[in-house]
DNA sequence: AAAAACAACTTGTACGTACAAGTTGTTTTT
DNA sequence: AAAAACAACTTGTACGTACAAGTTGTTTTT
């Protein structure tokens, strides 16, 4: 895991300085010669680690004016790949394991594509509710597939970061993500698990995780009541396509 | 509009080949050095289109391998804010007026927070239920603040692409967006729309994008059917945040 | 025949220069 | 007093160099 890397170091830490308010919410970042000299890096670098910080939401950028902070993205931005954790207040976050790691064959339909080498592995498969302030909000399933994953079974920690996780113990970093979303009718399982009446329309997301090594991937399905928080998400990505 | 940019132009142009199967999914682009070659650019501004085409999603990037061809985005990715005609085929797409763009003072409760400007200005408001195969899929309605859009009323065709008349006719271009989802049952107004049985499952989107004039936002209230058709998106940012 | 080493390619990171073009407050001109 | 010009800042685009590190097929060694 190269978080060493210079523009990480320089991404992290802002947005860190982002989270807890050192930069508030419509006031404007250093400018990119000023962070240069502050952090002694190129300025490409320093644009580097500003960009990442702009598609995920941070900061807006305005050419002749600054990086102006957009949001500390307290909201639920769970249509962006990040994750949980990452996104939401830690302390009010509560996790009920409701299928703890175990080693078992694909399903038969599964959501998505699988290659052969990841056919051949079988899967590791848990899931868990994620609740805050006591409300369940989302029902996850992850699917991995059980390729040189060693102890996975034993060591993980449904309560833990799954990210996290992999990183520390396999070097497996997360490097992108695919979804669809549909709207869909709680069925009695999930309403159970998301303590809501049966037939209340929920998100159903299929989610295809890719990392650092090139045919593993990870899968998700999850099911989200959003009566309390919507999903969010939002990106800087430029292209002036048609509507 | 600077669409004579240089990484605009090649980004341009290798995403009309992936589209034409130039490049067939699954397949290899050039390497970043034969593009140098061939299109006379630096390193670095190749990089650019590139990373434009793969944060959309049409390719993936694999160190010391290249630039594979993902998918053609033939899907309906409509989660990322390219907006409907440029992600789906042309043909099979119809459009119905629902509302005709007209000037009015904005909805009491809006769905995002408006700025004084555009509070002060009133809005252009019309609505549009967009089909696929004779299905309606999606019904928008869009709310643009009345500010120095001369002859919007008159000259925009709800039939064509709203991005690019905004484009060419005001030089005005969509640079990011952000959006809220949830799921929703489907009301009388909007199972009459997209031809539902009333409290069947939607998806509802509000979206907010930005633009190239820093005060001037587009709104856009969504509803999605997907029963036939799930709503997808992906991204190559890289984070390797916990979840 | 199998394993190791190598060469030639690929993308990723980090350095840098130069100038275009937008923003904002100050100074000069009218 | 209002308008124009200017200076000093900002980000955006495009150029480039150098090396690290992953991939893949070939050559050499064992």
């Amino acid at each position: 895991m190269e978080t060493n890397l210079q523009y990480k170091l320089l991404y992290n830490r802002l947005k860190k300085e982002i989270l807890a308010d050192v930069y508030q919410v419509g006031s404007i970042l250093p400018s990119e010669n000023d962070l240069c000299v502050a952090s002694n890096l190129a300025r490409s670098t320093v644009r580097q680690a500003l960009s990442q910080l702009e598609s995920e939401g941070f900061i807006v950028k305005q050419k002749g004016k600054g990086s102006i902070v957009k949001s500390k993205s307290r909201a639920l931005n769970l249509l962006s790949f990040q994750g949980f954790s990452a996104m939401v207040d830690f302390e009010k976050i509560s996790t009920l394991s409701v299928q703890e790691p175990q080693i078992q064959s694909w399903p038969i339909k599964f959501f998505f594509e699988l290659n052969e080498l990841e056919r051949g592995a079988g899967c590791i498969h848990f899931s868990r509710v994620r609740s805050i302030d006591g409300q369940p909000l989302m029902y996850e399933s992850t699917f991995v597939p059980n390729l040189n994953l060693p102890q996975f079974v034993r060591q993980f920690k449904l309560n833990s970061s799954f990210f996290e996780f992999l990183a520390k113990t396999y070097q497996l970093e997360i490097t992108g993500m695919e979804q669809e979303i549909w709207a869909a009718s709680a069925d009695s399982e999930i309403a159970e698990r998301l303590q809501l009446t049966e037939g209340i329309p929920v998100l159903r997301i299929c989610r295809k995780y890719t990392t650092n090594r090139a045919h593993l991937h990870v899968y998700s399905l999850l099911f989200c009541n959003t009566s309390k928080y919507a999903m969010s998400n939002s990106s800087g990505v430029v292209n002036q396509q048609s509507i």
